[in-house]
DNA sequence: TACATTTGAATTATCGTTAACCCTGGAACA
DNA sequence: TGTTCCAGGGTTAACGATAATTCAAATGTA
């Protein structure tokens, strides 16, 4: 067994608050009494008892992470980032992830609050219209961030990437390069995509092009889905010269469906993604992308988080919008 | 403030023992009281306080993961397993990085340690001469299990790669497709990489061929190391005509150096890696490497963890080498 | 000398739950 | 009728800490 403070307190004669107080540095405690103490802990190798420290003062120093799915890079670098900006502060991630299910998602929150988080950072796969598990957390003052992914009605704080500025910069770029058929594979049906979908239309129209519906084929999340519509954007003619793609694993997909189709990037058809996942930079021809800023997300989520934790009244939600960087490679890279 | 059993008690004129019992299902209760119970609990929105209860069971039914750095892939995909696994048995996982700081890495199993952690799945940086966490562990038969670096005299179960099976897969490989002068990138002064580099020399014994220091060159972890490291294999004089990198990335880096130098892969030198991590498959030319079982790494170590925890006496360590698999791509592929 | 103040520490009361044991009343049994 | 047994609870005491309050002695002050 551990040694308790009690331990101490018995060897030394003095009582349990007192040693409480010493390991503290709270309380008037005379040097002496002090020194024993503390002398008597380092023998003994005491270690305090978080759990029993948590129930009373009501803080784990514990803050839930909840993700998507976190072997995904962008979602492992958050949580990275989170980690590091947490532990100056003492504090210690619990981290699960729910595969896309909003209900195990719900599940997870509950249980996370069960276990007396003191905060949580969360990439929500709730619909617009959430379940009750955020008025819970509400009601228990248990602060949140949501981050990646805002919903929709729900009065939170927020932390992502600029997902139209992130579109916009794409397709600009696709067209400083001096494409004009610039297609889009999207992504799914989430926000995020719509509003990369909306920066690509943004651009185009600021740029006097108008978008055409067939350049716009839908794509997901990971390198197949790129690959499978990457191929039927090269069913069309005129073939686009530029593809905006809702991801980098989608844009890789897709590279490979053009390198297949005997094409050259960027000659024939240029190429930007959107993540900067490692990586980006060795593949065939390295990819062009937009920076989303990963790290800073996970930082100014956890930093936010921080701030809120311990807070008396609750504050306002802010909202933090990243703004994207672009990072030009060869697949899009002017030819000289 | 949350419901607690008190609440659910006073309303219903209960003891708070019968609530508790209620909602553990045990002990004898009659099933009107139960029903009552359960009723009061649902209206009220009665979540359980973990903390207190872990204070007094002495379970927190939580597990520390502590790893090097967790945005790796590799890291990333263990902790993903390992969370999956535990999951069912309703554990969670704090999980923190230690930057591969073997001083931090100790102060971090203590903090886990004092947060009372049911168990512990490290990847340990600690020298073969351990600080005394893993003995303070020890007298707090506290399970922990070791993953992917064992530690050199110390008594504890471990699950990882068999390196020098992958060492000797790869090498065998590159034999098999013609290659005779197999260079190898290996990796940091670290055990696994020591053992890597045995199995590439027992498989070059085998085949007769006997190992040429020059053709052994050191990397690191990173692909910058990699393409560093290929360049003065370039250098040499004959050329190698097949190398095996220490791991993924390294061979990346490797790849880039080739190309760059205008040889061809295979034709001119065939590349194996190591880890079959994501994106692996869409690189300009697609790596063949070697599987070394990382979800099963993560599974497993879960599964012998959930084992030991709770057990009264201790059990005898347990040492699993996870047998690794050949997949090949395009860097080796034999010409048609 | 008498009173107020400070210092250094002890007491007491939680925190929310579970473990271990105790109690009561009615059914079963002889 | 008395004894036993058991179902259905209740009581008490932790678990290991902290918050709030109280207290005795030492010190300062009038």
């Amino acid at each position: 067994m551990p040694a308790t403070m009690q331990d101490i307190a018995k060897d030394l004669n003095v009582s349990v608050v007192t040693v409480s107080k010493v390991l503290r540095n709270q309380g008037r405690i005379s040097d002496a009494t002090r020194k024993r103490v503390l002398r008597r802990a380092q023998q003994l190798n005491y270690q305090m008892n978080w759990v029993a420290r948590s129930l009373v003062t009501r803080r784990t120093y514990t803050i839930g992470v909840l993700l998507p799915e976190f072997a995904h890079p962008f979602f492992a670098e958050i949580a990275r980032a989170v980690a590091q900006t947490v532990r100056p502060h003492d504090y210690h991630i619990v981290i699960s992830s729910f595969e896309e299910d909003p209900a195990l998602e719900a599940s997870e929150i509950d249980s996370l609050l069960a276990r007396q988080v003191d905060g949580l950072i969360i990439a929500s796969s709730q619909p617009p219209r959430p379940l009750d598990v955020f008025k819970r957390m509400h009601r228990r003052h248990i602060p949140f961030i949501l981050i990646d992914r805002p919903i929709a009605g729900l009065q939170a704080c927020f932390v992502g990437a600029d997902n139209r500025a992130i579109g916009r910069l794409a397709t600009e770029h696709l067209i400083a390069r001096g494409c004009c058929r610039i297609g889009h594979l999207r992504g799914p049906a989430v926000r995020i995509a719509a509003e990369r979908l909306e920066g690509y239309n943004q651009a185009l129209a600021l740029a006097g092009f108008h978008s055409h519906s067939d350049y716009i084929v839908f794509a997901g999340h990971g390198d197949h889905t790129g690959y499978e519509g990457m191929r039927r954007l090269l069913k069309l003619r005129p073939l686009p010269d530029g593809v905006f793609c809702y991801n980098d694993p989608v844009a890789i997909g897709a590279m490979k469906a053009i390198l297949e189709a005997g094409l050259k990037m960027p000659q024939d058809i240029a190429v930007v993604g959107a993540g900067n996942v490692r990586y980006s930079d060795v593949l065939s021809v390295p990819l062009t992308t937009i920076d989303q800023g990963t790290c800073q997300i996970g930082m100014l989520a956890a930093e936010l988080l921080m701030a809120r934790i311990g807070l008396k009244s609750p504050i306002n939600p802010q909202k933090i919008l990243i703004p994207p960087k672009l990072v030009e490679r060869e697949s899009t890279r002017r030819l000289a």
